[in-house]
DNA sequence: AAATAGCTGTGACATTTGTCATGTTGGTCA
DNA sequence: TGACCAACATGACAAATGTCACAGCTATTT
């Protein structure tokens, strides 16, 4: 018999596969959380042998419990269910040594089977995932044209910028400026837009 | 013995669900879609007594559906399955007169509540979209100035925008200037902001 | 030691953006 | 009919934004 616990926000979702997955004769779902404290104390309490974590969660993130998990040293093996295929996630999904990671874009017998798989000591990846990865564009934008970005992101004007950076509001035009033309843009709208469908920022 | 037919493109949620509503004694599923279209045409061939539709899709939105369900004057009734409480798309709902409104932020007992409910010629909607609706600022921009900032989102300078919507560059400007004044901000990013946070553009 | 890359800054300039006053036209509503 | 508002426009001005060239400093790499 194989313990779980699951932790999705989404009620809907959560609700179904705690029902599903019980109706399995070799699963058990010992609990389930719609948020991520709850899960991680639940988890250390409960002590299952799997954990499926969705990432994007109030409290904590379903990364943030996997590195929790790790760094106690508990036996419970992570899959981590997500929706989006997003480099970064998977990138600190594997820094946190997660036996699985699964896209909700794949119907609910894969979760099953990736559980059994992942029991086993495999480690199961959605094949997306790895193909993104080497496709996947990287960002060439620096630690601080980045900082200049996220700012104006949040719509502040060159001045705000400066204020907040601690910068000339020469110096933050200049950034700007080097950033267009790394995207090859001409306004930060466009750059912003950029940034975010590669994923650089959200 | 009440029929079912489910659109919904995220894999994970659709077959959890398939499976747990054919659980249910009285609930058949009679085929499920992950997008739109197919979803229509197999309502056509299916005449199924109650179609579950989620709005966000490929193809076609389950909005789109409902209008063209109740524009064929099928007797499906239809019940709105989707994430948020976005008081456009519940609007839009009720204007295509459909026989339910369920947040997937419910557990999924009382989507089997609302099915046969429904069926008994009841209408309803999730409580929370009730409250959003009286509470829910409605929008102070004019059709063409949201327009003009739905052009502006997309990152185009004002030469485009007065291009592409057939104005002049100073027109634009005014518009832009007016949309400023009413939202209370002195930028285009801030504005678009501010229309996105009050759910009057995506 | 030299080359490279990132970080910070200045100054000057052209362009774009935002503001304001003001006007015409057409539709709606009391 | 008169008041009002949305749509569209011009012109002029101030402010913000984007571009370019140039330069100094500090790590890191070769």
């Amino acid at each position: 018999m194989i313990s779980l616990y699951l932790a999705e926000d989404q009620s809907m979702l959560n609700s179904a596969l705690t029902q599903i997955l019980n109706l399995e004769d070799d699963l058990q779902v010992l609990g389930s959380a719609e948020d991520g404290a709850t899960a991680w104390t639940q988890i250390q309490k409960l002590q299952p042998d799997v954990a499926i974590l969705d990432i994007e969660m109030p409290q904590m993130t379903g990364l943030e419990v996997a590195s929790q998990i790790q760094a106690s040293a508990l036996k419970t093996k992570v899959i981590i269910l997500t929706t989006f295929a997003q480099s970064t996630y998977f990138q600190q999904a594997v820094a946190a040594k997660v036996a699985g990671y699964l896209l909700k874009d794949s119907p609910s017998d894969d979760l099953i089977a990736v559980i059994r798989q992942v029991m086993t000591g495999k480690t199961v990846y959605a094949p997306e995932l790895v193909v993104n990865m080497v496709s996947a564009e990287h960002n060439p934008l620096t630690d601080r044209e980045m900082a200049v970005l996220a700012e104006a992101d949040s719509g502040l004007p060159t001045k705000q910028i400066a204020a907040t950076l601690f910068l000339s509001e020469g110096t933050v035009r200049n950034y700007l400026s080097a950033i267009f033309s790394k995207l090859g843009v001409h306004n930060r709208l466009e750059a912003i837009q950029v940034a975010k469908k590669n994923k650089w920022m959200r």
